[in-house]
DNA sequence: GGATGTGAACGACTTCACAGCG
DNA sequence: CGCTGTGAAGTCGTTCACATCC
């Protein structure tokens, strides 16, 4: 008995989320574009990806797309911005007021996706004080004072890999949930707590890997 | 017919190669702890998975482990450097001299590692002429006149997101075989060329994802 | 015709479980 | 005994192929 059009909604798997950023971004490119449908074709060609993939990533949010015609940009975006969470504000606190922070701070993709840098944190006493793009720079040692109660729920961490394992056990402390960490180290986090990191080293040694052993063929 | 002890020797997945950075910090450090042994749990444990993964991963790269004893640090390091291509310098040219750029530019880990950049571009004639920590500034328009035959092999781009395919193609035409590319765009490039992207929004939209989806349960 | 959504096949990665060595 | 290396099993993700609908 074929339940004819019984909603699929499978869960998505981690490496659909990633991608789910980047059909975000090929959608908005087509909305800006005045483009009133898409095809997974099309969208699948953007990525390098098959046709497939991208039908079976997009169904996971629900039915959005039409037989015969393909997808319509506008009514993709709010499904994928809510299956990515960024449908929402989330309070960010950065730690660690280096270049990179610099770096972060003024990345027009953040404040532009939901990604509010609310509280900045140094250990320096020089820099606590301070400012930087109007965000005042706060004394480290009172992070858990500081952010107790404020609703802080991202942390980002940009401190040398010596120091990072205590940031983020006092942005932990302090009521975050979220952690993106920049230091190369691996951290051990309690059950609740999610991280991604972006360990710099990693992805070059990934490059050369690719360059010292796929050399042969692959494309 | 058995063949008792053939070497294995099956090649490494992508996912095992950034494992492999990872095995690589441990034992460093297991090493600098002056240990003599480390076994697959152990390993394991430090990046939190199985220790039948760390085993299929090390096998890999040969027969380096011995049964009922476990693998010595300073015998594996070779290998996996090897693996990872990082046994060698790699002549590194890095685009866009923002702040991102002097992240990179002293953050300890690339230099120790092999990464030497040794040329840094910008397309803006007042940062050309002046240096950032003893290299040079050179202007961009004159990319591939000075980088041909200069055995540059890794390009950085740390431009923005308009200027990045161009960037490539200036690069590519340069001779440079392999890009790390932080900027938050699909890069469309020639077959012989390997790309590693590092997208920041991508990443930050994981962990919301990861915030949103993931609460359920899970660990 | 043209494009979606999806069962089924396929392939890749992970985990189990155990033989075999020290 | 403890621990590696590895077939075999299991799990997850991708691709094929086609029924279905515009």
């Amino acid at each position: 008995m074929p339940r004819p059009n019984r909603i699929g909604e499978s869960r998505l798997s981690k490496a659909a989320a990633g991608r789910l950023s980047l059909y975000l971004r090929a959608i908005e490119h087509a909305i800006s574009n005045g483009q009133e449908r898409i095809s997974s074709q099309e969208l699948g060609q953007a990525l390098s990806i098959r046709d497939a993939q991208v039908r079976r990533d997009l169904a996971c949010l629900g039915t959005l797309g039409h037989p015969g015609i393909g997808y319509n940009p506008e009514k993709l975006r709010k499904p994928i911005r809510r299956a990515l969470g960024i449908d929402r504000e989330w309070p960010t606190v950065l730690v660690g007021v280096g270049n990179l922070a610099r770096a972060l701070l003024r990345y027009a993709g953040f404040r532009q996706q939901g990604f509010h840098i609310r509280w900045l944190f140094d250990s320096d006493p020089a820099k606590a004080g301070t400012s930087l793009d109007g965000v005042p720079i706060l004394p480290a040692e009172q992070m858990e004072k500081i952010l107790s109660g404020s609703g802080a729920e991202l942390g980002l961490i940009a401190v040398p890999a010596s120091a990072a394992q205590e940031t983020a056990d006092r942005l932990i402390r302090a009521g975050v949930r979220g952690l993106l960490n920049f230091a190369p180290v691996v951290l051990q986090l309690p059950p609740h707590v999610r991280l991604v990191s972006v360990d710099l080293t990693i992805q070059l040694e990934q490059l050369t890997f690719l360059l010292t052993s796929g050399t042969i063929i692959s494309d």
